[in-house]
DNA sequence: CTGATATCAGAGGGACTGAGATGC
DNA sequence: CGCATCTCAGTCTCTCTGATATCA
């Protein structure tokens, strides 16, 4: 904080999408740092908790609601499931599909990650009041709405 | 808009967290294609803008300017070079060090990246109001500093 | 010896592409 | 036939780690 050097500010430092993006960047490194802690991705989390709400699902159909390409759920699946966290057998009614079910212990994964996330997100917006908070979440969903509709997700 | 599904909202969609990756990972998006139908880079841009702003630098200096670590800055600078955006020579003060200065055809390719920087960010921004856009800037920039502090950079 | 600089090799997560096999 | 599902093998950008050689 003190002594060195004035550090001339860069241009683009002070562009809207930067500071998103720097921002960003951010949130991710914590989020990353706490799963990878206990040795588990995004993708996995987004999986568990899309499994959650779905209670059960195809592939397809998790890719489709957690917004993850087919070809990285198969990934993410591959992974949960050797841990033991999901199950993965063949849907009798369509042979083309496996129906992924959470285990008793990939409920139980969810729950530590949920709690890590909510942990990490009231540091990350520490800074920021309830009304500030609200305030850049409607910002941010204005923007992603917008262009949701234009490029239909 | 029609038809289909309810589709049932995620938990996480909602999460600050959440929509603040999923903006920036659409701002990045569009950025990235908009670089990659030149032939740049993110990284190429913000070494070629923070050696604007700083005359010559070396590369340890552009490195801490520009946020990239010096391993990538090594490899940047060889994709500017290549193209002719850069000139490489060493310090004759200091045998360490490699003098980086940008050259005319860099300078002009800032220019056009800066231009696809502009157009990218309207577009990205276009749902909010100068106002909106000033209050976004002014939560992230919040957001920003407050972890600035606690981690040195 | 300590520290800074530059280089090289590699890893990792996240988003994405393309091709193939199978079954509806 | 067209279309959806699953799988495999890659690419790309960005961030970061570690090791090494060189020089202040």
């Amino acid at each position: 904080m003190e002594g060195a050097a004035p550090d001339p500010i860069l241009r683009f430092t002070t562009l809207p999408s930067w500071q998103l993006s720097q921002t960003a960047t951010h949130a991710r490194r914590l989020l990353a740092d706490g799963f990878a802690a206990v040795g588990a991705t995004g993708y996995q989390y987004r999986v568990l908790a899309a499994l959650e709400q779905l209670g059960a699902a195809s592939q397809a159909e998790l890719g489709r609601r957690s917004g993850i390409h087919l070809s990285d759920i198969v990934a993410t699946i591959n992974e949960l499931a050797e841990q033991g966290f999901v199950e993965r057998s063949p849907d009798p009614a369509d042979r083309r599909r496996n129906i992924i079910t959470p285990t008793t212990s990939g409920r139980r994964r969810l729950r530590t990650l949920d709690e890590q996330l909510t942990e990490i997100q009231d540091e990350l917006f520490a800074p920021l009041s309830p009304g500030e908070l609200d305030e850049l979440t409607h910002l941010l969903t204005k923007v992603l709405d917008h262009h949701r509709e234009r490029t239909n997700r």
